[in-house]
DNA sequence: GCCGTTTTCGGCCCGACTGTTTTCAGTCG
């Protein structure tokens, strides 16, 4: 199988961890990192690349040696200076350096000295008592790992779904704004830039003294354990094992702790390096020349002060939108005030429900909404039943339009299971992928491409068939898929359930530079579940998408003409 | 390892907190 986009970011980011525990140049360690960010967030596959023969050097921060590893690992499924690598250190090493508390530096101590390169090793260390005695270690280090190493397989380095993080850090967040004193309390981080999955989250509260909310902070009832606690800084870990940190700065550099705060990494220390060639500083408490601090209030000010017009939170990844934002071509994001409908709903099974559903998704702005049934099990006698209830509904129901909508499966041979005769009775066909998720990559495309042709089927249900942290991506030529789509007037569906979050990111900017139409559905089974739609609309903007780019943000009309529907 | 309207060599973002330290290294974000 050819390696993914992921499979290539994965040896780099190998290749630096085991770099930096050999202590080697930490600005080469940073190199192999950056280029992993970089490939991970491509929408082209680099695999087609190196096929079509694309100069990779033309791909920021790779140069002419990482072009020729991802060549070989391409060509080879390998990497010569990875496995060179492997044989100095042991591969498992690498799992020690998720445990909190220990960086490449203790790591190399801890192989160097004791031999140790498993949790398991370092664990009967701690119990005889060698760790304490080792240079950079003491008795406290050694107490923390013993705890780490005893949480270890339950929460390090797990990452939440973004609508879970939510549920915990928004209480936490009034709680913390309740605070005498306190002025404003947001959340910044991952969570902000809408990432569907978060590892911690970053709390960033502006107050006049910083004691009384930092203890009130450490006093949360979900507190399970207190990291560090500092003056301005602390940090916690939550009974369901989320981390968050919590910072306090004055109000006068709110805005450039939000931008600090709000990340990315990659996307912060790009915009340094352009402060830096204007002999500007840039830190959490503001933009500096010299010693005078020329910005700091506000984010707008922030950037304006280093040449640059705002730039939205989930577009903060070094992915393009620095040089966007230089030459003026930002995208004006969609919202979810621009939606008008929801193409997918499950029908529900009572009128009360429907009734319930509709009002909800009134208070949602939203004009029209498709209620799905599944094709399975449905006979045509059913079907007719329930549309004649849905015309019902609909001369009753006041100003909302509810759409006839069936979803049908994707055989493996790319037929849909489901008659021609009872998918015309339907607006709305989705044609969903629900088996064989693990087809060659060939295949897979070919499935895809062929139900996309039909035509009959309206959209392409959640495209890749991934679900957050339990199910991969489905191996497919995306690109392929997407162009597909636009040349049968197929919408991609961005699924907004939380475990879905699917077409994700990469992939809507795909679709938005082939000018392949996407409609953000929530997936909702019940009326809170339309909640959804805040999910699938970060998303859509980490995508670059525009109210344009979205069908679902066309008044209902338009959408009938678009969908050719009566 | 990458990169260059200052540069093909010499840079590469910045600060808080902790613990082990006698002035700072390591980790983290």
């Amino acid at each position: 199988m050819a390696a993914s986009n992921r499979d290539i970011a994965r040896v780099f980011d190998e290749i630096a961890d085991l770099l930096e525990i050999e202590g080697d140049n930490a600005f080469r360690v940073r190199a192999y990192r950056n280029a992993a960010r970089l490939i991970e967030g491509l929408g082209v596959s680099v695999g087609d690349m190196v096929a079509k023969q694309e100069d990779l050097t033309e791909l920021p921060g790779i140069g002419k040696d990482l072009a020729a590893k991802i060549r070989e690992i391409v060509e080879t499924g390998t990497c010569a200076a990875r496995e060179e690598l492997r044989k100095k250190l042991p591969s498992t090493i690498l799992t020690l350096l998720r445990i909190p508390g220990l960086g490449p530096k203790r790591v190399q101590t801890l192989y160097r000295a004791l031999d140790i390169s498993t949790p398991e090793q370092l664990a009967a260390a701690v119990r005889e008592g060698k760790v304490r005695e080792l240079p950079g270690f003491g008795e406290k280090t050694e107490a923390l790992l013993r705890e780490a190493l005893g949480a270890a397989a339950s929460t390090a380095g797990q990452r939440f779904l973004l609508a879970a993080a939510a549920r915990e850090a928004e209480p936490l967040r009034a709680y913390l704004a309740e605070t005498p004193g306190v002025k404003q309390v947001v959340i910044a981080g991952s969570y902000r830039r809408a990432k569907e999955t978060v590892g911690d989250i970053d709390l960033l509260a502006t107050a006049r003294g910083s004691k009384a909310i930092m203890e009130r902070f450490c006093a949360y009832p979900e507190v399970k354990q207190v990291l560090a606690q500092g003056d301005t800084r602390a940090t916690v870990v939550l009974r369901s094992g989320l981390q968050v940190d919590l910072r306090v700065v004055p109000q006068s550099s709110f805005g450039a702790a939000l931008y600090y705060f709000t990340g990315s990494k990659a996307h912060n220390v790009a915009a340094r390096r352009i402060a830096q060639r204007l002999g500007l500083k840039v830190n959490e408490y503001g933009v500096f020349r010299g010693r005078r601090r020329i910005a700091g209030d506000t984010e707008e000010a922030v950037l304006r002060a280093i040449g640059l017009p705002y730039i939205p939170p989930e577009l903060r990844e070094n992915l393009g939108e620095i040089e966007a934002a230089q030459a003026g071509r930002l995208p004006d994001l969609v919202t979810p005030e621009d939606l008008r409908g929801d193409l997918r709903v499950t029908a529900p099974s009572t009128r009360a429900a429907s009734e319930a559903l509709l009002d909800a998704a009134r208070q949602h702005g939203l004009d029209y909404v498709a209620f799905v049934l599944s094709a399975r099990d449905l006979d045509p006698g059913r079907a007719a039943e329930w549309r004649a209830e849905i015309d019902r509904l609909n001369a009753r129901s006041d100003g909302i339009v509810v759409l006839k909508g069936i979803e049908v499966e994707i055989r493996e041979s790319g037929e849909l299971a489901a008659s021609e005769s009872l998918l015309s009775d339907f607006e709305i066909v989705i044609a969903a992928v629900h088996d064989r998720f693990d087809l060659p990559r060939e295949r897979q495309t070919a499935r895809l491409l062929q139900a996309i042709a039909h035509p009959a089927v309206t959209m392409l249900a959640h495209p890749t068939g991934r679900l957050i942290g339990t199910r991969p991506e489905m191996d497919l030529d995306m690109p392929a898929v997407i162009r597909a789509a636009r040349d049968h007037g197929c919408l991609l569906e961005l699924n907004a359930q939380p475990e879905r979050i699917d077409l994700p990111d990469v992939y809507c900017r795909v679709a938005k530079d082939e000018g392949a139409p996407i409609a953000i559905n929530s997936g909702a089974q019940n009326a809170a579940e339309l909640e959804n739609l805040t999910w699938g609309v970060g998303q859509a903007r980490r995508g670059w998408l525009e109210a344009r780019d979205v069908v679902n943000t066309r008044p209902l009309d338009h959408l009938r003409r678009l969908l050719r529907l009566p």
